[in-house]
DNA sequence: TAGTGGTCTAGACCACTGT
DNA sequence: CAGTGGTCTAGACCACTAC
């Protein structure tokens, strides 16, 4: 108690911003509604473009606003709610798992990769690309990793890449029999080309779920899947109907 | 392809910066070691401050650098893996979860929260705090609420606040029987009190964990819980031993 | 008190989008 | 093409930590 510093020390401004715009946001503004540019904006409450900027990223983190550049930043709608249980991150090529496959190929996979999938880290493994959306919108993209000795049959009659060869693999890495999964989530930024497939700049904030397919006691398949974090709530529930959001939301008219 | 626009689009240099800083993290710097300050590394890389700490910033949300204000920046170390299962999330209270009660307290909850609970946006409920260690380190900041419904035969007898009333609370919770649970994960970023408890900056990134406890057909109770985004990995399964990292690490002498 | 990262400014130019 | 957000600069001062 012998210090006398004033409790309360001034808070940054782009934090009040913050805050002013998230009320603002709440009482006088539609989902999908335009907001003024930013150098208005910083006009308007008498701050450098950079403050302003500053604020306009952790509510855009937070998803309470989309910016695209050319175009404007917009009133987010509330956050998606994506299912990652094991019904939707099922054993890969199950009828009921939620992705579109995209392209494969032949590749030697990052040593981290390998090293869980238990390969020498100059082999080549077959390394799915797929995606997934959610009410049209590209929700996740995720690299498969399959090592060769999981899908021992596959016969060369098949297309050496592309999506044929994709569903190809995946019918073979159904015939083995999963034994269990390993999933985790983690923050990331989004490297250039899932940047590309998620409509987002490289960087953007994105959540990944990393998940091990065990089989036989080894690590059958390994999927890094890629969700936008602006956008998506991972929900790992069977209904997926967790109802949190943070205000009032109108449709803009 | 009537396109003849240069493929080789100059990157942002932060972005180029991020990768080289990224190598040398990997090859020259031992875990724990400081790296030159701000100034010395913009002047070294021939770029502005603003921009060295724009690609700081990236990597530190990846989690491979510490920055703390008066002291320097860090290279951390490999994220903790932190078991958010059925175990670890159990039914608050049971002798198995992982968290410590801070305090207690009866409030007005967040509209959003009254509504997942069903209660009346105006009637106050059990607000506890917990909070959760891993390896000495703070990774988390829990909110749990409780509807008064949820613990009927609570006695005035207990303290009326602080820790020994968050047990007192916790012990009738765990008289219902619970029926399930319904989980989601979301990017946020942390409010003052919860940044104060991790050890952070408001508005730091973290991971957002809310959960909700079914019991009777009626949501018993929601916790949501605050992880700290950089310094954790959140996993799903029974082991917990999913051994993905980004590179190699030595420990600094 | 010296040195660190955190905040803020007032500019400039670039890359992209739509018309 | 005009207008948007994205990048970058070269400063300044502040808040915090450790000595």
């Amino acid at each position: 108690m012998g210090t006398t510093q004033l409790e309360t020390v001034p808070e940054p401004k782009y934090w009040q911003l913050k805050t002013v715009l998230s009320e603002a946001l709440d009482s006088e503004f539609a989902v999908g509604e335009i907001l003024p540019n930013e150098r208005e904006l910083a006009a308007r409450f008498g701050v450098a473009r950079a403050t302003l900027r500053q604020a306009l990223e952790q509510l855009e983190l937070e998803g309470r606003l989309q910016r695209r550049r050319g175009v404007g930043t917009t009133v987010a709608p509330p956050r998606v709610g994506v299912a990652v249980g094991t019904e939707e991150h099922a054993w890969p090529g199950a009828p009921s798992d939620a992705w579109q496959p995209v392209d494969c190929a032949l590749r030697i996979p990052p040593a981290a990769v390998a090293d869980a999938l238990g390969t020498d880290r100059a082999e080549r493994v077959h390394t799915l690309r797929r995606s997934r959306t959610s009410h049209g919108q590209p929700v996740a993209a995720e690299l498969l990793y399959v090592p060769a000795s999981s899908v021992p049959d596959l016969t060369a009659i098949d297309a050496p890449s592309g999506p044929a060869r994709a569903r190809a693999v995946l019918r073979e890495l159904q015939r083995l029999e999963l034994q269990g999964q390993e999933r985790a989530v983690e923050l990331g930024s989004a490297r250039a080309d899932d940047a590309k497939e998620l409509d987002r700049l490289p960087g953007a904030p994105v959540l990944v779920v990393t998940t091990r397919f065990l089989s036989a006691g080894r690590t059958a398949a390994l999927s890094v899947a890629t969700y936008r974090a602006d956008t998506c709530r991972l929900t790992f529930s069977d209904s997926g109907a967790v109802e949190i959001h943070h205000g009032p939301e109108r449709q803009a008219s």
